[in-house]
Parts: C-alpha cells; sequence; structure tokens
DNA sequence: CGGGATCCCATTTGATACTG
DNA sequence: CAGTATCAAATGGGATCCCG
C-alpha cells in the first residue's frame, strides 16, 4: 500500500494512527541527531571510539559515549573488550541492527535524490544541509 | 546492495563516508521529534492546524508552528488559506513529499516490529518507548 | 481558530580538563 | 586510547497572554 493520498488509496484515521504509533515507537528508538549515523559508521565493520568520532563530523566525545550506551541497551551492538595488550575496545553492530537496513538504505537513497535536487535548484543555499554547504 | 556487513559485501570506506553524507543530508532536513510525525498525519488528507496538533499527541502549538513553516520552506507541505467565512487553513502535502514513501513506508514497518519484538522480549519495560508504555 | 510574542525553566551540549 | 567530571552556554520547549 503506498504511502501518501497522492498515490494510492486514502489511508482511515485508525490506520494513520496506528502508523504514527509504529513511526513514533521507531523515531524514539533510532531517532535523534546521531543514532543512525552510529550505526551507518559501523556497518562498514567494527570500530574503536576515536573511529566513530573521526568518521562522524561534529560528534563529541561526551554525546558518543552516552549514545553508544543507548544503542547497546537497545541492542543494536555489542562492545567487545579485547583484553590484549594494549587493550582495544570494539564495538560493532548485532544481527538485529540488521533489521534496520530497509529503512536505512530507503534514508541513503532519499539523500542522494535530495542532494541532486537541491543542488539543480535555483537556490541551493537556501535549503541546503550542513553537509552540502561544505560544497556549495 | 544490503546494507551491513552480516548479510552482504563490506562496502568500502569511500562508500560508507558518501552514505554517511547521504544520510546526514536526510537526517538534516526531516530528522528531529516531529517532522516525519507530520507528514505522516497529513498523509491521510489535508488538515487543520488544530487537526495536527490532536493527532500528534505531545506537541504545542509553537513546537507545530516553527515545523510548519520548516516544512514548507523544503516544499514538503503546502499552506492553503480559504477565504470563505470562516476562514480557514489546511495544510497539505506537496508531491514531493511522496518521495519519502520508502523512508517512512519502512520505518512504519520497523515500529511494528520492533514493538513485536520488545513486547515478546523478557524485559519490555527496559526499552519500551513511550508509545508502549501506554499499553504495558 | 491559527497562530505570534514573551517569559522562564529544564535539558542538552560543547569545551576543557582529567583519569585508568 | 577510552572514556568521565565539571562547568558554562545554548537550545528546546512549556505556559501564558495576546491578537486578527
Amino acid at each position: 500500500m503506498p504511502f501518501t493520498h497522492h498515490n494510492g488509496p486514502k489511508p482511515t484515521p485508525a490506520q494513520c494512527y496506528n502508523k504514527l504509533n509504529a513511526a513514533g515507537d521507531a523515531l524514539y528508538v533510532i531517532g535523534g541527531k546521531w543514532r543512525l549515523r552510529i550505526i551507518i559508521a559501523l556497518a562498514e565493520g567494527h570500530k574503536r571510539f576515536n573511529e566513530i568520532q573521526r568518521a562522524i563530523h561534529g560528534i563529541s566525545a561526551r554525546v558518543l559515549s552516552n549514545e553508544l550506551k543507548e544503542l547497546e541497551i537497545n541492542g543494536f551492538l555489542i562492545r567487545k573488550v579485547y583484553t590484549d595488550f594494549p587493550v582495544s575496545i570494539e564495538y560493532e553492530l548485532t544481527p538485529y541492527s540488521d533489521t534496520l537496513s530497509p529503512v536505512i538504505e530507503s534514508l541513503i537513497s532519499w539523500g542522494e535524490m535530495h542532494r541532486q535536487t537541491i543542488m539543480h535548484s535555483e537556490k541551493p543555499e537556501a535549503i541546503a544541509t550542513p553537509v552540502l554547504e561544505e560544497i556549495l
């Protein structure tokens, strides 16, 4: 079933209510400025704390620390301590995080499409994102 | 191409960098606590200000007002003023907002799946969302 | 009804310094 | 390296009042 009324049957109010709840659940767990970005950064493989911080432009150590704890509690990643010398600590995604693939794939696709759209528009700077501002 | 390393070829760092940027663009525009929820609420058809506020539990008039402006600037909705008496103002989604359908559909699907998952887990209350807390 | 303006508090965040 | 502690600053967001 398509989403909006533009290209499909109009959902009933009851359906919309449930969709709002479902989206609310999802946004509560994976919403926010950083969580999906952390997951995406870890998708290329396990990383250490500072590697993640370098990969994600603009996140502070404290915020990253808190977000990692939250993501671990919710089962999206695990913290692995390697007691070799020197001790190293790595974060890696769990299989459960794979269930987010459709969300993340569609988000990335849309982001790429949107970037093209606004770069070809008359006033890209009016709606540019921080990432785009580095290009424009 | 699948997303994580669990079920597909591992993306290169360069690919991951671009994906992070793309996701960053998307999250900048449609991220935050309310924006997608507003779009979802409007997906069942045009609504007036107070209708939207009632549909989305917990949003204040001031925040809704700000978000609606932002969403209008970014081309996701339009504000229609009907000069009949009494004047009524309606918000409705634009065709461009339809491009978000894959994102929103996958978000909703994941939210429904996640809700089932944590309601059948041993300690649902440990990771419950506000929406779920009304049920548990 | 549909908001704008103002006030004020709580939470978040950044910067810096510090520790095992 | 992998964080934690602390403080200052910014931001968010609710409550309230007001207006067309």
